[in-house]
DNA sequence: CATCTGACAGAGA
DNA sequence: GTCTCTGCCAGAT
């Protein structure tokens, strides 16, 4: 099973408009202890054209790193689709109550097929 | 091999 | 809500 590629999957399923954290996406691929990876996988851009835009860490925050062709790209992104994101001590921040990624059980078994249809 | 690093998270105070 | 401490694990050195 391949990580990286579960995580770009993962992350085409963020609907435009929403935000999911990197602990989500972990889970959702199987590998709750690896939110550090899927920042890795974005980062190094192993995840493909997924929406990179669209994953925070837990607690809103646009970690931005710099994989960002300019400062605040990702934040014009989000902005671009609805998320509101606003300026805080810790950073560029959204509200995961309002723009967070609610998971549901559909979601999860579809994901299920596509690991299992792609052998990843 | 041993260590260090990091787009992270959860638990406890 | 905050802050600190600990666990994680793939990659790099």
């Amino acid at each position: 099973m391949n990580f990286y590629e579960r995580a770009a999957l993962v992350c085409e399923q963020i609907p435009k408009g929403k935000t999911a954290t990197y602990g989500q996406i972990a889970l959702l691929c199987g590998k709750p202890k690896n939110a550090r990876q899927v920042g890795y996988a974005l980062n190094r851009g192993l995840a493909g054209d997924a929406p990179a835009h669209r994953v925070v860490n837990a607690k809103g925050i646009l970690s931005g790193a710099a994989s960002f062709a300019t400062p605040n790209l990702q934040k014009q992104m989000l902005e671009q689709e609805g998320v509101k994101v606003t300026w805080t001590e810790d950073g560029w921040r959204v509200d995961l109550k309002k723009d967070g990624w609610k998971n549901t059980m559909e979601d999860a078994l579809w994901l299920r097929n596509e690991f299992d249809a792609r052998d990843i």
